[in-house]
Order: structure tokens, then sequence, then C-alpha cells
DNA sequence: CTGAAAGCGCTTACAG
DNA sequence: CTGAAAGCGCTTACAG
């Protein structure tokens, strides 16, 4: 491929000439830039970006931190950094970690060396000193889904808040044993969910009983399985939440295959309002989470961030919503 | 951060020797190595990966170009892309198109820019030029999902005859009125689809009905339309081929709200085997295709086609496998 | 086994 | 407005 300096020679100028022209820094006559151009478009010059980051010290290349693209959460977040990472002309790095600590240090530890100018991380891990310590090392950072004690710019739901609300909406339903089907409590969003499920009981006067709690539950199958299993011991809640609608497709097939029926033997909700969810038999009442928006904004703080607009951090707090579908309809014809 | 010149001078010795230590390229004093060592651990050192591109030629890092992540398929490439590369310490590169062949062009410049060893290209629109001159300008590329005319290696399954499966099981089903949710038929996937399912048709003497070929859906909801609008209009399929199972899941739903039965009054599949069907009600049959698998495959090629093995273009063609499930089961209780 | 030097392809002070 | 030179941080022939 083509050089600066092939560039100058046929333009009959020097390399300085041509990265001048190229970058637009300094003044250069509108003539020599007529010829500099009519010679990059004649060797098909594409300048050398590893040069160029090498001496400038920057790549506008970020590292896209998440556990699992296949979880369907993360495409829209990956879509609403990427759309933004384009349009800036940034590149994005894409890195799947299974929420595993050494693969997220190994991914840090790689793209640290000089690979981009910044991290998000959208993973939701208890464990946060890598992390901080990647700030502190001066990289620019955001966090997506989790907050780092405000140390850290983060752009996350309040996920006690959300559940809060999702069990209260239950409640409001007249249903009194409401399931939980919660995911990995070492993550921050799910021991939080749990928090917010456990504190709108409690403020309904309505005891917590175990039974109905559903630990660690992973996917649509893990759900499946441990809402049949929930039945076959003899427990029988009159609505379950799910912390993200997959686990809510996996419990409604567990709920149909046991011949009940939603909402009316139990209702059943879901986190994340996935389009699919509008598309199910019922249809799922779930709580939308901006993913698409968040990944947007999570990508614009940290270009600010490389800006070198530092400050102090800041959390970026987004609103959910209830999106009231007939998995939870009363009786009455209502939703 | 510390370079190799920190290191040298504190190990006591010469960049060059630090150089040898890290690469293992030329012998080095054991105790010298021990000391070079010492240093790199005291400093932190982590080579700028920048430089020693530049000087190699070569970063390491891939692109991967896909129309849109957010497709449920492609998380699924992706995954089997990532890992790989992860494992061979390769980078990923995440690129989406949404298909536009200008915005898939820019991305070609700017990562042919030093910045990507080789090209996945997980895009299926009719035009191939600019792939073509990619490879012709030397760069490694493996394609999924299409074949250049046995130019360009690639990893494909055979659409026409997956589509021509999927006509003929049905049909042996004794249905008879099949219907096709077809996608855009610019993208060489659709076209060969079609063309599967007319000519299945053909050879069991079945003659073509325009009313029952459903042109260019997109996604789940445009699959829910389109059906309904087909029945709307008075034409009534005993069968429905969805050429993707989200554009299934959007079919099912139009059924149930006309208030007809799956698989009694219309038999239903789809492509592509996504989780999430088995958890449908009912069960939607599909054509499974192993993205995940293909996925790996693709990214194993291109190494080899980076380490240079280059020779001839080769296509690796998956095979597919119908997924019977109870959307298509018959009247005597068989599947 | 080790070091000094050249060079990968850029950009940017410096000098004119 | 333009060029020659230095330097970003590496690696690798070359010489010893």
């Amino acid at each position: 491929m083509a050089t600066i300096k092939d560039v100058a020679k046929l333009a009959g100028v020097s390399p300085s000439t041509v990265s001048r022209t190229l970058s637009g820094n300094a003044p250069v006559d509108k003539r020599t830039k007529e010829r500099v151009l009519k010679a990059i478009k004649a060797l098909n010059y594409k300048p050398n970006i590893l040069a160029k980051g090498l001496k400038e010290g920057r790549t506008k290349a970020l590292g896209l931190v998440l556990p699992n693209i296949t979880n369907p959460i993360f495409p829209l977040v990956a879509r609403g950094v990427e759309d933004i990472a384009r349009k800036e002309g940034y590149t994005v790095i894409l890195c799947n970690t299974d929420e595993d600590k050494d693969i997220e240090i190994d991914y840090i530890n790689k793209l640290k060396n000089r690979w981009v100018d910044g991290f998000i991380f959208a993973t939701a891990g208890k464990d946060a000193k890598h992390i901080l310590d990647l700030k502190e090392d001066g990289f620019p950072v955001v966090l997506l889904i989790r907050n780092i004690e405000n140390k850290v710019d983060s752009v996350i739901i309040d996920s006690f808040k959300a559940a809060y609300r999702a069990t209260t909406y239950l409640l409001g339903l007249g249903r009194k044993r409401i399931a939980l089907v919660n995911g990995d409590e070492s993550l921050s969003l799910y021991s939080e969910r749990l928090e917010g499920y456990k504190k709108a009981l409690a403020d309904n006067n309505i005891s917590i009983e175990e039974s109905l709690i559903l630990y660690e539950i992973q996917d649509m199958e893990g759900a499946y399985k441990a809402v049949k299993g929930l039945y076959n011991s003899g427990t029988k809640p009159d609505a379950i939440i799910a912390t993200c609608d997959p686990k809510a497709y996996g419990a409604a097939r567990a709920i149909k295959e046991l011949g009940l029926s939603i909402p009316k033997d139990v209702a059943l909700m879901g986190f994340d309002n996935l389009e699919m969810s509008a598309f199910m038999d019922p249809p799922i009442t779930t709580i939308s989470q901006p993913w698409y928006e968040m990944g947007a904004t999570a990508i614009r703080r940290l270009l600010q961030l490389i800006e070198g607009d530092g400050k102090k951090p800041k959390v970026d707090m987004f609103d959910v919503d209830i999106i009231r579908r007939e998995s939870t309809k009363i009786s009455k014809g209502e939703i």
C-alpha cells in the first residue's frame, strides 16, 4: 500500500505537506493542496492508522466489555454504542467475558496496550478493583449497568426501585404470593432486585416466604425447570416476577405445561421489554429498560471523558417503565 | 506508561534485549532474562501494540462485518468468532452495516488502514465488487452466509436446499397451500430460499400461487402484519414457512389472533432454531443452522489465510436439520 | 549472548 | 506556505 512518502514524491512535495493537507492543522497553498489530493487519489492512499496512533497517542477505538453478546439485552447496548461510535469516527472492540473476572482482566491488559482510548464496561460483577485501577491509570471508563460507589461515570437504572415497583404493581393487582425468579446475586443488579422485592413486600406487611424465591436462575431453560420444580414441591404462587424476559418465557412454558393459565392462575412479568415479549401468548408485562439509549449515553459520556472533560464522575440514572400486557391482566378486564 | 526504554534502563540492558526476552525470537542469557522480567514486573510494562504492529505489519485484530447485531442470529455468529479470536490472541472489531453498501465500504476503508489483519463478512448483499477488490488488495477475507462464485473463502449453508427441504417436508405432511414469508430478495439467501421453495412445489406438481408468497418481510412485526393481511385478503394457506424464526413468531401471533389453531388449521415453521422457538406455544418446527459453529469455522479459516495458507478459496458448506416440533404436528399425533 | 543503528509511517515543532 | 529533522515505541538485521 502507498505511504505518505509515495504521495509526496508523486505530488512533488514533502511528506509534511501531505500530512498537513490531510489534517488541516496548518495552512497549505491551494494549488499545492490540489496536487496532493490528486496524488492521494491516484495512489488510493490511506494513512496508516497505527503510525498515526503511535504519534498522536490515541487510536479512536474503544473497548466494549460485556458478559455475553448472545444475551439479548447486549446486542441492543452494543448497537447503541456502535451507532454513535461510527458517527464519531470511533471503532468498537467487542469483548465477551462471561462475567469471568480473569477474562475481564485479560481483556483490560490487552486493550490497555494502546489499543483503545477508553472502555465501556457493561458487566456487573461485585469485584471492581481492576476497574478502579484502570481509571486510576488514567483510562477513560464508563460503566453501564453497574455503579461503583459513584467513583466511576455510570449509566444505570435503579434495580432496587425497578423491582420494588414491579412487586408493588402486582400487589396492587391483588396478588399476594409473589415468586421471584432471580439471577446470580454476586451481580449487583440481581442482589438489588432481590432487595427491592423484599422491601416492597415488607412495606405492604407481607411476610417473605423463602420458598417463593428462586436463586441463581440463569436463563430460559433454567427458569423453566425452576418454576416446574417450584410447583412440583407444592408451592403455588399467584404471581411470578422473572428478572429478565427470557426467564419469563421459560416460566410461561412451565406454567402452561402444568395446565395453569396466565394470568388467571398466576400473573407473570419480566424485565427488559424485549420485542419478543409482545408476541408471546399471552403478551408479557415487563419492566422496560432503554438499553439502546443507555448504550448511546454511555459512549457519549466516554467520548467526553476522552476529550478531557474529566471533572467529577457522573451517574446517569434512567427511568424504567412498566409495560402492562395481558400476562398480568386482572379479572375485571383491566390491565 | 512505561516504555521498553524504561525497562531497559532499570534492568541495565539495551531495549533490544528487552524485546528479545519478551519475544523469545533470539537467545538471552538466563540471568539477564531474570533481571529484565523483574524490571518489567516492577514497572508493570506493557508493550505498545501500535508500535509493535507498525513494525511487524500486523495487528492481531480483525473486522467482523455484519448487518445488525440485534438480529438474533448475529450474536451467535459473533460469539463463535470472538471465542476463537480470544483464544488465538486476536481482537474483534464489531461493524454493523444494516446491509447498507456505503456503510460497508466506509468500514472497509477505515479498517484497511492497518487496523486489521483480515475481515469476516456476514452480510449478504448481492453487490460484491468491494469485497472482491479487498481480496484483490491482498487482505484475507472470509464470507459467512454468502458465496461469491467460489472466488472467496466462505462458510455457508445451502439456502436453496434448506428451503427445498422445508417445503418438501410440509408437502409430505399433506399440506398443499404453503405460504412463504420471505425476506429482502436483494440478499442472496432470500432469493435462494424462494427458488428452493418454488422448485419443491414444481417437483411435486403443485402450481405456484403468487398470493401465497409474501415478499420483503423484515421482522416479527412485519410478518405479523403481512400474515394478517394475507388472511384478510381471503387467502388461506394450510402451512406457512417463515424464513427466520422471529418472522415465525410474528406469524404465530397473527394466526392466533385470527382465531386459528397451529398446527391444526395451519402448520408453521421457521428458520434458525433460536432457543426461543422451543419455548413458544406451540413449540415451533424450524430449520437449524449452526450459527455459532459457522462463526468459529469462519475465523479459523481466516486465521489460516492470515498465516499465509492462501491457496484456492474453499467453500465450507454446513448441513441444516429440520427440528420437528408441535407447530407442524399432524393429526395422528406424529410429529 | 548483547548493543547500536536503522526503520516501520506518521506528525509537529523548528527554521526559513 | 514549505521542508528537513526528530521522535512516537517497537523489532530485527548487523556487527561483535
